[in-house]
DNA sequence: CCGAAACATGACACTTGATTCATGTCTCGG
DNA sequence: CCGAGACATGAATCAAGTGTCATGTTTCGG
């Protein structure tokens, strides 16, 4: 199905920086908005505004393409996030920077978010790829902050992993419910409202929470 | 793009009924395991057992047989869960054997699930729709419990929408993590672990639960 | 047990779109 | 300011797969 070939060289002149990068952001907008299979390399290299040919200068295939922007997609993210949580007053206060910045970022760059959800049923190894390294940093940060007690150690060995994923899927639905399906209501009740329930859950105040 | 055709009327007869079965199910196979685009209706009719022509007697398109399978996924899965929870002793023991149900029904229909997942990129209206209703219900259930006290009550207008987007999308990464990804790793530690983070939070408990 | 309706067949006409390539044009180091 | 890459072009090639249709076969109510 797929050779597992090394991307083409990367250009050597300015000229061809500079359109490998329009074919690149026009890809993101048609991949984005028609999808994958409704976007042919023609519509493609007609919103970049070059002929046909000129795309297999800088890519094999559509495929590779799409890989290379969630790669893009990953760097510019983690980026966003970085800094977003960067002087957080500890691990709740992170998540709730990060959230917020998440969900800004896919209001941003909504197409971009869609390639890479899509890229999933076009080569899913970069797809989970995306997905296992974010969950491998954020699992770190998260066992981080248990060992220094900002928020609760868990019961059995995967907790940790599991909170991790439960993590991402919250912010992964609320992008698709609150970034890309209504992109207008104001974030910040959402982000207080979700922070809530990631900080204490839905167990009603009165009960304590448990004890070890 | 799509004439919002009404579906072909049903069979008439029990050869009928066998035969656009046979077709489903292959499709709802192809499909989950190639993807929409590898799978043609050459070979899903292929491993139906039926000639080229006998999938237009049922279906008008590939696209048609999507949205039908996205609908049976929706009728299983309420059906599914339904029964799972029916004797919950109050929400949170709702919540936590819907996850299990659910997770165990992502690992026994692992390519039904995987159609609806990318029926995202082929026919977005029956994706929305589909997870649309399922937050419909889901937010009733959570604001019944709300105002039975099983639950902490939220702070602002969105809290109830906003839980019930969380806790979907927690749902869907863990049974693409564990569901999918990882089908042998035990389900019970897993369910623990989100059981107790969708009840408590991930605050210490050293810290008491956040008073009104 | 008959005939109309329902169902099944599979070859094929047609689209569509990815990829190639022969032919230029530009860039830039020397 | 020259020539060897580097880059650009777009028409032509080629593969795939969708949906149609003329031709059978089966079902089933009367």
């Amino acid at each position: 199905m797929s050779p597992r070939k090394r991307p083409l060289p990367p250009p050597k002149t300015g000229r061809g920086e500079i359109t490998r990068r329009k074919i690149l952001d026009a890809a993101q907008r048609e991949i984005g908005r028609r999808g994958f299979a409704e976007a042919s390399v023609a519509t493609i290299t007609a919103e970049a505004g070059v002929a046909q040919g000129t795309f297999y200068i800088y890519f094999r295939s559509k495929e590779e393409v799409m890989r290379e922007l969630v790669l893009h997609m990953g760097r510019m993210l983690r980026h966003h996030l970085t800094e977003a949580t960067e002087q957080a007053r500890g691990r709740l206060d992170a998540e709730r920077l990060g959230l917020r910045a998440f969900l800004g970022f896919v209001r941003k760059n909504p197409d971009l978010y869609k390639v890479v959800e899509e890229s999933q049923f076009v080569d899913e190894k970069v797809y989970r790829q995306y997905y296992t390294e974010f969950a491998k940093s954020y699992r770190i940060a998260l066992a981080a902050a248990e060992k220094r007690g900002e928020i609760a150690a868990g019961r059995n060995g995967s907790t940790t992993e599991v909170r991790t994923w439960m993590l991402m899927g919250i912010s992964v639905f609320l992008g698709q419910r609150y970034g890309l399906w209504d992109p207008k209501t104001p974030l910040d009740p959402i982000v207080e409202a979700a922070t809530a329930m990631i900080s204490h859950g839905l167990a009603p105040a009165t009960a304590p929470a448990r004890t070890k």
